[in-house]
DNA sequence: TCACTTGTAGTAATCGTTTACTATAGTAAA
DNA sequence: TTTACTATAGTAAACGATTACTACAAGTGA
């Protein structure tokens, strides 16, 4: 590894102080002449400078780096708030330091260590960790901390949510206002406070119907992976398909699980969305590629990666800003999955 | 912003000189006696001491970072090699940087430099852009770089890809050997080197067999789209079924738009695959959850990001390591949507 | 002429760590 | 007793960049 050039090295070659090399090529209002100005620029060019911003952030003691943690980057929904932050943080000259979790707390506590080394300005986190302890620690210590996702139950800590439990209620609701009264619900294992909301939300909709819940539970506790989940969904379908008498209608935790649940009513030759409607949660793509589309609830991931990045810039800049826990709103994307079968007997 | 715990600040309350601080708490081999030893590592951790990477690296002149550029981190192909590149770097304490150069070289050269400026080791690039003069100058300057998945035309490039050109060989092959004589393959803008060959292993298969060949390509040049790639496979469906006699087989340069296709197929009441076969390329997972699971092409995705950190984290090693070119072989995922009609009529 | 200001450039300390040297005391060998 | 070594700890100079000071010449106004 050859040595590269530093401002020392331009400033011999060009016989002024390095300040003066400093001051050009970091574009301070510092005066310099522009004769010199140039032949500086001029130098730099010509021999490559790069320059090394371990000892820049170093002096300056701030970095341009935000840590982000996250359970799994293969998991569509946040490979898309990755996206977001990714975009904000470039525009903003932030350079993004990704890490999956993969739904591992001590895998999460190690990243934090790690990213707190590297003096990064400012993380946005998704936690499924039960002990906050070590990131509440590092808050106090002047880390700017964005929770998404996964609410953390401490003050002080900013967030941005979904609104999960709205979105099972809204999902729910809408089979309801199709006509149907026998809705099952699968979903994987209610760890997370996210799973749970979701649940929520459809045990109110559900109660405030009048109609009793079905509720069939995955009791595996996994790290993402979207065949898995896909699985889950078949596996899941055939338990609830034993009770009798059989739901009309299946609203699955998530799209991958749904379409598990698709394919296993299509094995058994039972026609979606003519003889049971399904209902998917978390609106990716492929949803509408498949047969029949799929009726969904979105939530606003790349969004929120935007938004969680701008947050944490501001946070970043001023002492001032407030605290605060932003609700994103669920959506539903209406497509095919779901037949109307009101006024129908039965 | 508290201002962090140092050595030196360890060292006053432990009266001793920084050195003995830095000794222990880097893990030197340097001897110091072991009670000295245990109290200062005790007042470390009462006082929440995070070391700072910055001082340690700059010191030290090596970080342990190495830069990831790749297309888009949303396309599932791409957030795959990611995971694995995470992976084995995680497990040799290497933080990753990951860059989206959604295609556009500007935006390469960009990250290029931002990346060099945070001093990292090592780099793994999909590189899309023409010119690659700035990364064979960075090169140079001692950069370890591992080029995947595009070949880059230079030499002392070490390289993993995909053997493109086989993979669409092996697919055009697979569907001769299920009697298909009419072989349409569709296909985004050939502008990419990988997409190119992909389409001259189709051109070889169809030409060692004697057949004639049936291209439709997209005009349209895009930043990765889940719903763009699917919407074209529509699209070029449409086009290519103008054609007389029609295909009974058609050859997707993607999953995406080869779901595309069969959704254009089940549109027109074509069915899959017993009127037209359809077959994939990347063997992503949703590929088995659609009706019918698609027939594929897989690319060894994760297993080559987790061999590109791993070759990357050797070259930074030692000097001495060979040039290499690597060739990942394709993996047909055979599923259902071929139908074999050899021996019927026609 | 003197006192000030202005424009421009240099000096040197500093950020947090590491590490080549140096220093000291204790011990062992001659 | 002298010499030599060992074990342990401290001193101070880096790494590359920034910046509070200082320096000094030329210009300005009285």
């Amino acid at each position: 590894m050859k040595k590269p050039t530093t401002i020392h090295d331009i400033a011999k070659m060009a016989n002024v102080s390095s300040a003066t090399v400093s001051r050009v090529l970091s574009n301070s209002s510092y005066p310099v002449s522009k004769e010199l100005k140039e032949r500086i620029q001029q130098i730099a060019k010509e021999s490559n400078y790069i320059p090394n911003m371990l000892g820049k952030q170093l002096k300056k003691n701030s970095s341009n780096t935000i840590g982000v943690i996250i359970p799994s980057i293969v998991n569509p929904f946040y490979s898309s708030v990755i996206f977001g932050i990714e975009e904000v943080a470039r525009q903003n000259n932030f350079t993004v330091i990704v890490c999956n979790s993969l739904q591992d707390p001590a895998l999460e506590d190690e990243y934090l260590r790690t990213i707190m080394e590297k003096q990064v300005k400012g993380l946005i986190i998704s936690s499924i960790s039960k002990d906050k302890s070590q990131l509440t620690q590092l808050m106090k210590l002047g880390l700017n901390v964005i929770a998404i996702d996964q609410k953390i139950d401490e003050d002080n800590v900013n967030q941005i949510e979904f609104d999960y439990h709205k979105a099972g209620y809204l999902a729910t609701k809408h089979l309801q206002e199709k006509g149907h009264e026998r809705i099952g619900y699968v979903t994987s294992k209610l760890d997370r406070p996210s799973r749970r909301s979701i649940h929520q939300g459809y045990m109110s909709a559900m109660k405030d119907a009048g109609l009793k819940p079905l509720v069939v539970e995955s009791q595996t506790e996994e790290v993402y992976n979207a065949i898995t989940e896909f699985d889950t969904g078949k596996q899941l379908t055939q338990k609830l398909l034993e009770h009798s008498p059989q739901p009309t209608a299946i609203f699955a935790c998530n799209d991958m699980m749904a379409f598990g649940v698709i394919n296993e009513l299509s094995r058994r030759d039972i026609q979606v969305p003519e003889q049971v409607s399904v209902m998917g949660f978390d609106g990716i793509d492929v949803g509408q590629m498949i047969h029949p589309p799929l009726t969904t609830i979105k939530q606003p991931d790349y969004e929120m990666g935007k938004m969680a990045c701008k947050m944490l810039l501001d946070m970043m800049q001023g002492d001032d800003s407030p605290m605060f826990d932003v609700m994103l709103q669920p959506k539903l994307l209406e497509r095919k999955s779901i037949r109307d079968i009101r006024g129908e007997g039965k």
